[in-house]
DNA sequence: GTTAGTGCAAACCTTTTGCAGCTCT
DNA sequence: AGAGCTGCAAAAGGTTTGCACTAAC
């Protein structure tokens, strides 16, 4: 969905097009997906100093309760924030490696199936689905093993940088 | 997983089997599914009332570290917290009603599908895997498009309650 | 001119951390 | 005895709220 597209859903709902969230919305718009709200806040001060973390929050309250955003948790993947995409048209997973923290997405049929037999069977009306699968990356598999044999070395294991971001 | 199992588990690693834990992996284990960590701690000081929330965090990331628990985010329903259960062999989807709060779980060859083709699309190996699907149950379906009309009539929609627990 | 939206400060919820003292093995 | 665990207090990270002021329509 482009900026474009939003801001005419945005209009329809009769939703004022600030200038705050012309900025957001292209941000969102253009940057590669999966923005948590403090990155999109950092990249938006740049472009006007005075705009306020807290419109950055209500800007994606509004676009996810109006369906043009989902939110994700990226398995948690450093830290508890959230992460923001674009919706698609397709649904479609997200595999995470707890390593790298390299984000692919995975598109094919067994996620349709899914949708269509839960509903199905429980006679559920789908709103949101959300798949995350964390784990290593090809290119992290064998790094990772070298890293646990080293660990297991030591007597003590080296802690890991657990919510601090960079 | 069993209170026992998990307590052997545990043993083997060297962990020790204090009174606090021992009520905790009580609790986890014969209490229903998907706690969240207050919850936990208001049963388990009904038990011990010196038992500090601060334990129930570190036991439960234990657990959670140790492959004993699952955590999940049941869509975020009813704050940011996240909930626990005790690990299955088989991996089951979540579907949670965003109306009345109920959760199903779903088991079914889709998700076995979707978790071998990303391992051979991707050559990633997979630690952890976790869907969640929100919308609405066959009971709420019907009162919730009533809900809906109604809010309509109104001039102003009654707000939801969001993160207040009971 | 209305009404919705913004910025600011302060609150909030959930979770983590530092440290002194206690307890399991 | 000694490492590991607990409780307490305090902080942190992420997000929301109240309110006076501003700007979009």
């Amino acid at each position: 969905m482009s900026a474009d597209s939003m801001q005419g859903s945005l209009k329809q709902r009769g939703i004022r097009l600030t200038r705050q969230r012309q900025i957001l919305l292209d941000l969102i718009d253009k940057s590669g997906k999966h923005l948590d709200a403090e990155s999109l806040f950092l990249m938006a001060q740049e472009k006007d100093p005075k705009l306020n973390r807290v419109t950055v929050y209500r800007t994606l309250k509004m676009l996810k309760q109006g369906g043009l955003v989902d939110e994700l948790d990226l398995m948690h993947y450093g830290g508890d924030q959230h992460y923001y995409e674009t919706r698609m048209k397709q649904e479609h997973a997200h595999v995470i490696c707890l390593r790298c923290g390299k984000v692919e997405e995975f598109f094919g049929d067994p996620l349709q199936k899914l949708r269509r037999q839960i509903e199905s069977h429980f006679g559920f009306q789908i709103v949101l689905a959300r798949t995350e699968i964390g784990g290593y990356c090809s290119h992290c598999q064998t790094l990772r093993a070298r890293e646990v044999s080293e660990a297991a070395a030591l007597t003590e294991a080296h802690p890991v940088t657990k919510r601090k971001k960079a």
